[in-house]
DNA sequence: GAATTTTTATGATATGAATCATAAACTAAC
DNA sequence: GTTAGTTTATGATTCATATCATAAAAATTC
């Protein structure tokens, strides 16, 4: 875990309050985040302001790294869903810890690695297939990091947000899956068994 | 370019003519692929038969790195869609040039931000967008590595497996995107201005 | 624990794009 | 330069899902 190396090196930790945007669509990047702690969100929203949810960050977790790899503007929105505390790094800092250290360079190839193969994932069903098939493969996804006999702790919304479908669509969809029996529901809730 | 030096390790370099296919999803990733010259094609291929473009790679591109990374079978087939002579790494290899090359190290890590930046860009069209905005976004992507005045050689299918639409649609809307004077055709071809 | 907000639910209707069918215009192959 | 294979074109019809409307249920807040 880099994040404990980073506040040894006196590295401030910010705080960011549930529901503040962290950084906006069009700004230029400047830093790289590590969250100590809380979950933070990040978003694209087209012109009607319907959201897409391209990534969902943890504890331990980094973000904003692509973008200033790249020097490109930032596509999307990010917000912190939780109370959040995180430490910046600005691109010198950002550069310098990836020359210094190798594992988290290692580490960096290989997390951007798994979200290219997420997102190729996700490409593939909002390209080519429907409703039912991009929740059935969504739903699998979650229960990868999920033990057997838990709840997946996410809302009908979160999911139409994920696969581009719409709250009704996935609402009317899980219920059908349930009904065929390839999910399994308790009170509303997607249990894996 | 690191395919100089790698020939020059004395790597062997393997001839692919074109329609074979290098790999295919659901096996277990063995090697990394330099390209010395042609033109891969990565692509999906969903129950129905329908095609989703993941990647395009040409002279000078690598591909395959993030299975291997990641240790999971592929997701998609790459197809060289030219006659093509390419140098496969193994794993121990590829491992070892990352080590030892820090150029290629984080050439590899801003190719696989740019990748991230493009899949991103076209989840957010593909989950929010309608065929017209789907397809302007693609052309304008289409556009940023071909000099103006040149002509788009793509085809309505290529544009199609790109966005998710089908053939049919796409020749509709770039029609319309035509006759509204957001692009520009000659002989049914897209213009850069 | 009452009030407010969020989430799930369900029906009716509209709509964008897929699908099916058929053909003309190009390109490549022999 | 005729034949075969792509690519572009266009109309008719179907279909999955969005959209709109309205409400019950559940969770959160005060």
């Amino acid at each position: 875990m880099y994040i404990q190396q980073l506040i040894d090196k006196g590295y401030p930790i910010r705080n960011f309050t549930k529901d503040t945007v962290i950084y906006e669509p069009g700004l230029q990047p400047k830093f790289v985040f590590f969250i100590k702690s809380g979950e933070i969100r990040m978003v694209t929203v087209n012109g009607d302001g319907k959201e897409f949810i391209q990534g969902i960050f943890k504890t331990g977790q980094y973000f904003g790294e692509p973008a200033l790899l790249v020097n490109r503007p930032y596509l999307a929105y990010t917000i912190a869903t939780k109370n959040s505390e995180i430490i910046q790094l600005n691109k010198t800092e950002f550069f310098q810890l990836l020359k210094d250290n190798a594992e988290f360079n290692s580490d960096l190839i290989r997390v951007l690695s798994n979200r290219l193969f997420y997102k190729s994932m996700m490409l593939e069903e909002l390209g080519n297939e429907k409703a039912e098939h991009r929740l059935q493969t969504i739903i699998n996804f979650l229960f990868l990091d999920l033990p057997a006999g838990e709840i997946l702790k996410v809302t009908r919304q979160e999911l139409a947000d994920m696969t581009g479908l719409r709250v009704e669509t996935v609402i009317r969809v899980v219920k059908q899956l349930a009904k065929k029996g390839v999910v399994q529901l308790t009170h509303g809730r997607i249990l894996k068994i």
